[in-house]
RNA sequence: GGGCCUUUAGCUCAGCUGGCUAGAGCGCGCGCUUGAUAAGCGCGAGGUCCCUGGUUCGACCCCAGGAAGGCCCA
């Protein structure tokens, strides 16, 4: 007869192959239509709110694995804080104003062609309206693309900052600042091409090799130096390779720990660094020269000289910054043609001063060059300062340069006038400071370190763009006087405007006159006829009011966020701005704790480039590996440092996905007659095996609940895979596969093993559901016994106290190793042609050490199952065997390997000496036969 | 050039406050099984713990310097 019909195989529907890039579409189709993100809040209402507040990204493009490694982040922290039983409401928002979509706009209206000025080109609100629609487009792109990752949210209303109400509240928020009288105006050099007659943001820059003359020049002390009263003609030497910032020179830094050098080169005293003295002499063809001093470079700092052609003095300032690469050590400072010489130049109190105009001409103030551009001055200042015996040398120079994107030609540096936000006058810094180190917690701990370091030396706040696309800065001008108008009282009024109208459109649609309260007077002079600021605010500003925008007014938000969660580079960023904002308008920073993760790198640890020679693309494998193995990449890497992604970590990723989704299928197969209700047996009525197995899943929830309330995603998938490879798939669910299979189907021990079986499914689908959220949504449809509609509804498993048991543990953590031995004596006769099939073997414990007889002997029963054999035999005097093995990891431990005696059983392949007895059932073991007969 | 960080088997990760013959899983090789079968089981081979010095009885771990890589500045 057929008794392969008798047994009780695994059978399931839960399909093996996963087929995820057709099935996680349905899957995504089915939770719209049962609204999940909905569900799940009303499952969680009375539950303690806790918020992750969503970073924007920039609605442009379509998203690339930095997008993919931080929302999938993100939804893991969500999707296992609600599981831990909180309400975790994830609103997800973009950043939609700024220079990236304005370009792109411009591009396709033609006006990305110098010399157009983009701000005058066409009617503002024109424009808005286009770019308006370019960022709504990418923001539809995205969200379609961050649902197919299957990332849980408020998909249907997000937040958008260029929504009227979001743009209300920045124009608000920026009017606060105003009322703490931290906004100024002022002077600061930036990028300008003077062909385009506009500002470029760093963005727009383009680094490109240029050649030029680089100049030695000589500027006259007026002090003499100390220790040497008697130099003739002392000099200071400076080295520059644009000759045109030479007219704005206020200043010549040092670096105050170097030692400088004076030479003696006849008749003239030269000072330099003593590190390039050398060069320099050589460059200068100084051949004579020699060394009559050296003194640190703070011992120059407050001597004064006098421009080299200009009757202007200045002083010798120290910097740290001055560097010894290249030069003389002593660095030419025009404040307002250099980022640093700008710092030093504000700290020192000197004027920002620039004498070049919109299109690049010196103003005429400047003499022998007024009128010309500063590159047909750049040759003639070289040649004047020949001609006036200030030129120390001159030598040619290739080196990158900064070129404008759009006309390509050399950009300079120039001070303009800017908006600022001042981070001293109201303790702005030092409060941001001592919120970093005291209200909040920073994962890991050194972005602390990080972040401060930042806010401790970072400039006034620059939050003017000269641009169109964005909020504008709500200032008046007198028309008749000039006088700046800024009041916080108005700022919300035109703020007012924004949210019962059409946001910031109102600025560009409405006169002055109609943005500013009624009866508004210039207080100077006392018109009533002003002008509006073009400038618009700093993106950063935008997204840095989110937390005002978004925490603050949305019902189901709540200020401040108990986390923000994004790449490091938001210490810059993001981080940085919500800060700086939230503590100059509140007095607190708007997140409890700040998690950052490091970037997407290559299988080599190197940046994805732009190019896409070594980029991923999401696209491609979501269709290769599904959404399932990206959310299991993110979960797996440890996110502390960059995260590597490659073809081998995919493959990797694959099979380790198959053998967890494996795992779901067995344990699905072998509970397909199990109904908890009926068949559930109680703890105590367990096999010693099935209570060994729980106690093993109780450390690993354990483990997993502290490792999500961490953060610590890739311990959850290291413990899971290696709890489903070890513990399950090799030890225990292939110790009881003969129970399961060959037992009557109510037979008490199998319902036992079912028992276990169920809640070890039980327990892994909800620890896997926030990283396997398709496959666990899937697996869990199969599953017997009452259970919620989707297991995300469901919380993390807690498990029963009496499953723990360390006398349990500590028997079994022996009785494995002797497995693995005897494993490998198993081993032994198989290459001995000896056995196939374990269960065609008997083992014979021949030698025993220490503890090992009295525990084999209590556990004795149980050891052919445990194994994986036919018999086990303890013997306390060695008998010969066919193979004997002598262990090395267990010294004293021998184990013998002989042929089963007996048949093997056609039922259940076990070998037995009853096979044969019974005549009914003649190719049948006793145990089966039992069974047989007893189903009949 | 500066700030912050990373570097342990082909891959992903463990290695507590210095005390192991440096571990796990996957992959790879070889076998077994054919009742988890485009599955399952077993065994095995893989490591100058980035490098160089130092401290120490003893260093993957502490200190100094360096290399490679990443983010942010300049």
């Amino acid at each position: 007869m057929d008794y392969k019909a008798t047994l009780n195989l695994p059978k399931t529907d839960f399909p093996m192959k996963a087929n995820l890039a057709q099935a996680e579409p349905r899957m995504l189709a089915w939770w719209d239509e049962i609204g999940i993100y909905k569900r799940l809040r009303e499952a969680a209402a009375d539950r303690p709110l806790w918020i992750l507040h969503d970073g924007p990204p920039y609605a442009n493009g379509n998203i690339h694995m930095g997008h993919v490694l931080n929302k999938v982040m993100k939804d893991l922290v969500v999707k296992s804080r609600g599981m831990l039983g909180f309400n975790a409401v994830f609103v997800p928002g973009w950043d939609c104003h700024g220079l990236p979509i304005e370009h792109q706009v411009d591009k396709e209206l033609g006006l990305d062609v110098a010399p157009t000025d983009v701000r005058r080109a066409m009617d503002p609100l024109e424009k808005i309206g286009k770019c308006r629609a370019y960022a709504m487009r990418y923001v539809q792109i995205q969200r379609e693309e961050f649902k197919r990752l299957g990332v849980f949210g408020d998909w249907d209303n997000p937040y958008i900052t260029m929504a009227p109400a979001y743009q209300a509240v920045i124009a608000r928020e920026f009017g606060r600042f105003v009322g703490r009288g931290l906004v100024y105006k002022g002077l600061k050099p930036v990028h300008w091409c003077m062909y385009d007659k506009t500002a470029l943001a760093q963005a727009e820059v383009e680094y490109e090799e240029q050649r030029t003359t680089s100049v030695y020049v000589k500027f006259p002390l007026l002090t003499p130096l100390p220790g040497l009263p008697s130099a003739p003609k002392p000099s200071l030497v400076i080295w520059t390779t644009t000759p045109w910032t030479l007219p704005a020179n206020l200043a010549i830094a040092v670096h105050p720990e170097e030692e400088y050098v004076a030479l003696d080169v006849g008749g003239e005293t030269l000072v330099v660094a003593a590190k390039l003295a050398e060069a320099f002499t050589e460059v200068a063809r100084l051949t004579g020269a020699r060394r009559v001093a050296t003194f640190p470079g703070r011992r120059l700092e407050g001597l004064e000289y006098r421009h080299a052609w200009i009757d202007r003095t200045g002083k010798v300032a120290a910097a740290p910054f001055v560097a010894m690469d290249t030069g003389t050590g002593l660095v030419h400072i025009a404040p307002g043609h250099g980022e640093e010489d700008y710092e030093l130049g504000r700290a020192l109190g000197l004027k920002i001063y620039n004498p070049v105009d919109d299109d690049g001409r010196f103003v005429a103030e400047v003499e022998h060059f007024a009128g010309l551009t500063v590159w047909d001055a750049n040759p003639k200042i070289v040649a004047h300062l020949k001609k006036v015996g200030a030129l120390a040398a001159e030598h040619p120079l290739t080196h990158t340069y900064p070129h404008c994107w759009r006309c390509k030609n050399p950009t300079l540096f120039r001070a303009t006038e800017q908006w600022f936000i001042s981070l001293d006058k109201d303790g702005l810094r030092e409060r941001a400071l001592r919120a970093i180190r005291n209200d909040v917690r920073w994962i890991p701990a050194w972005g602390e370190e990080r972040i401060f370091n930042m806010v401790a030396h970072r400039p006034d706040w620059t939050i003017s763009r000269q641009r169109v696309w964005g909020v504008p800065i709500v200032a008046f001008y007198c028309e008749a006087c000039e006088a700046v108008l800024l009041e916080e009282r108005i700022v919300e009024h035109v703020a007012r405007i924004f949210r019962e109208g059409a946001g910031a459109d109102e600025w560009h649609a409405r006169p002055a006159s109609a943005l500013l309260p009624p009866g508004t007077r210039c207080a100077k002079c006392g018109s009533d006829r002003f002008r509006k600021e073009t400038d618009i605010l700093d993106v950063w500003f935008d997204s840095g009011c989110s937390h005002a925008a978004v925490l603050e007014t949305r019902p189901e938000l709540r200020w401040p966020a108990e986390l923000y969660l994004e790449g490091s580079d938001q210490h810059r960023g993001w981080f940085h701005s919500s800060l700086l904002e939230a503590v100059g308008t509140r007095n607190a920073p708007p997140y409890k704790a700040v998690l950052t993760c490091g970037f997407v790198v290559d299988g080599e640890g190197r940046k994805m480039s732009k190019s896409g020679d070594n980029a991923v693309k999401p696209a491609e494998s979501l269709a290769k590996y599904g959404a399932e193995v990206l959310r299991l990449w993110v979960a797996a890497e440890d996110y502390t440092e960059d995260i590597r992604l490659s073809t081998e970590i995919m493959d990797r990723l694959a099979d380790a996905y198959r053998r967890m989704r494996n795992t779901f299928r067995f344990l699905l197969g072998n509970l397909g007659d199990f109904d908890p209700a009926r068949d559930r047996q109680p703890y105590a009525r367990l096999d010693e095996v099935d209570r060994w197995v729980l106690d093993r899943l109780a450390r690993l929830v354990d483990r997993v609940r502290r490792a999500y309330e961490e953060y610590q995603f890739h311990i959850v998938v290291h413990s899971v895979h290696n709890f489903c490879a070890v513990d399950l798939s090799a030890q225990y669910l292939d110790v009881i596969k003969d129970r399961l299979y060959t037992s009557a189907p109510d037979d008490p021990r199998r319902r036992a093993a079912q028992t276990a079986g169920y809640d070890i499914f039980q327990a892994l689908a909800r620890l896997m559901a926030p990283i396997l959220t398709f496959t666990t949504e899937e697996a869990w449809r199969y599953a017997p016994g009452p259970r919620a509609e989707s297991v995300h509804l469901e919380r993390f498993p807690e498990v029963p106290l009496e499953w723990v048991d360390d006398t349990l543990k500590r028997d079994w953590d022996r009785l494995l190793e002797v497995r693995r031995e005897v494993a490998k004596a198993l081993e032994t006769a198989r290459a001995q042609k000896l056995i196939g099939s374990g269960l065609e073997a008997r083992v014979r414990v021949q030698s025993a050490p220490e503890d090992l007889p009295g525990l084999l002997g209590a556990k004795r029963e149980l050891l052919p199952t445990l194994f994986i054999v036919s018999q086990v035999t303890l013997e306390p005097a060695p008998q010969p065997a066919r193979v004997a093995y002598e262990s090395q990891d267990i010294p004293g431990l021998v184990i013998g390997v002989d042929r089963a005696p007996g048949e093997k059983c056609e039922r259940c392949w076990t070998r037995s000496e009853e096979v044969g007895r019974d005549p009914a059932h003649p190719t049948l073991c006793g145990r089966c036969v039992r069974v047989v007969t007893r189903a009949r």
